[in-house]
DNA sequence: TGAAGGTGTCCCGCCAAACGGAACGATGTT
DNA sequence: AACATCGTTCCGTTTGGCGGGACACCTTCA
């Protein structure tokens, strides 16, 4: 059960179906009839004429092999009106274009896909030397501020298949990345100095949505112009434009 | 009014409130609530009742400055798990693949946003000489096969902000391009030689979700390999890869 | 083999709650 | 000032959503 006193505003059915579809962005791997009826607190047959209703409209769909249902691809259709809405171009760019131009250095917009990490924003520092950002490139959780602030706000089966990865280098030290992650939630921001790239140091803060951790927000370009008072000023702006996003996001 | 005869399966509120989201689908910049009555064929008061689950879960927000409803921030969470699910990797990227090796030129999927279009799915070719594809790069849509497959399926607005758009070249032919347009339509593919790149060539071919169309999928490669007989080769596959994935996007 | 527990699906009687007409205040337009 | 159109709220009617229960189908134990 997710919200046992409920909003009590609007249409109950339509509350429900919301709910239902929510319960998708924590899940990976696609969900159960019976496991959703659990996790919102429903009969089974509740449940299944809602799904019936998403399901008819494309939103949900079931997975071929199992009989687990997982998000339909109208969400696709849905996705360019948000990802390239007027807010994403007009609100949070400009906040990085900021945040770029207080830094003189790449600023990038990166959100977990399961055990990696996806770039889906970047404005580039005007630097000859500079860290280059690809937009749609994805990188390894376990390295890089950015990864790493993903990390701390994943889940724990996440975190798990991550620890686990084989490609790992044998010298990496889970304990001290676990540590790492602790002082992420307490502190607010991740700092990485020659991790993912040699010669390459990065800051990063999270950035919430409406319900739950959304994106991480990174300034990196190359380890000799982090100094530590740089360093220590650069903290300050990406925490603040991190935060200005998140009040942007929750409107 | 979108759907005359009612499916009449499943929960009426529900269907009502997913209607309500894909009008969104449609129109790129927001729609205030009595469009969207008019749209689905609502009494504005039903409207503005499943509106206001929406709003209340984030699904759907009101552009500050004006009243029109524009999609919410949750959609954004449910992104990633549609966006990069295992079916687009397990489903789509083969198609691919298997088209990029029936070629052995590199593969492009494409969709439009706003006047642009942007990369999100890329295969390369293996040869030596090939188009080097960016995942997340944007292109003007009045030039190259995919952009002008894009531009036949958009609506009339984003064509004629297209053909308004002052970075035209001043020879470049709008009657002309119409008359392509109709052409995609009518044959289902679009040929590009030497238009967005000098000595590029490229085939495309449109994709359809459930409700509408999606995206472009694309073959290019050095003009040079693009022989009239490897042309008319090529059109039969890519249309075939692309009304496979048609057919996987609709389950 | 059969009992036990887990699925997903379907049916149906009851009554809560969604529907839409109507009215309201606020804006903007002729 | 009259008019049109907007978003919002209220309320009586009755419709359609609710969930208990039944069912068939699995796998897993005894």
């Amino acid at each position: 059960m997710i919200n046992p006193d409920a909003p009590q505003t609007g249409v109950r059915a339509v509350d429900r179906a919301l709910d239902i579809l929510l319960c998708f962005s924590r899940s990976e791997t696609g969900l159960s009839l019976s496991e959703i009826a659990r996790e919102v607190g429903l009969h089974k047959s509740t449940v299944h004429r809602l799904l019936t209703s998403m399901l008819s409209k494309g939103f949900v769909r079931k997975q071929p092999g199992t009989d687990k249902y997982v998000l339909g691809w109208t969400i696709l259709e849905l996705i360019h009106n948000v990802y390239h809405s007027d807010e994403l171009t007009t609100a949070v760019l400009p906040v990085m274009t900021r945040l770029r131009d207080a830094t003189s250095e790449t600023v990038s917009l990166y959100i977990r896909s399961g055990t990696e990490r996806i770039r889906i924003q970047a404005v580039e520092s005007m630097e000859p030397v500079r860290n280059v950002a690809t937009i749609g490139k994805t990188y390894p959780l376990y390295v890089g501020a950015s990864g790493k602030v993903l990390l701390a706000y994943a889940d724990a089966e996440t975190l798990e298949q991550v620890l686990a990865d084989p490609s790992i280098p044998a010298d990496f030290s889970r304990e001290d990345l676990l540590t790492q992650l602790e002082n992420i939630r307490k502190d607010g921001y991740a700092i990485s100095v020659q991790e993912r790239d040699s010669g390459a140091a990065a800051l990063a803060a999270p950035i919430f949505g409406r319900h739950r951790f959304v994106a991480a927000l990174s300034v990196s370009g190359p380890v000799t112009r982090f100094t530590q008072s740089k360093m220590s000023e650069y903290i300050e702006v990406v925490r603040e434009s991190a935060a200005l996003i998140t009040k942007l996001l929750s409107h």
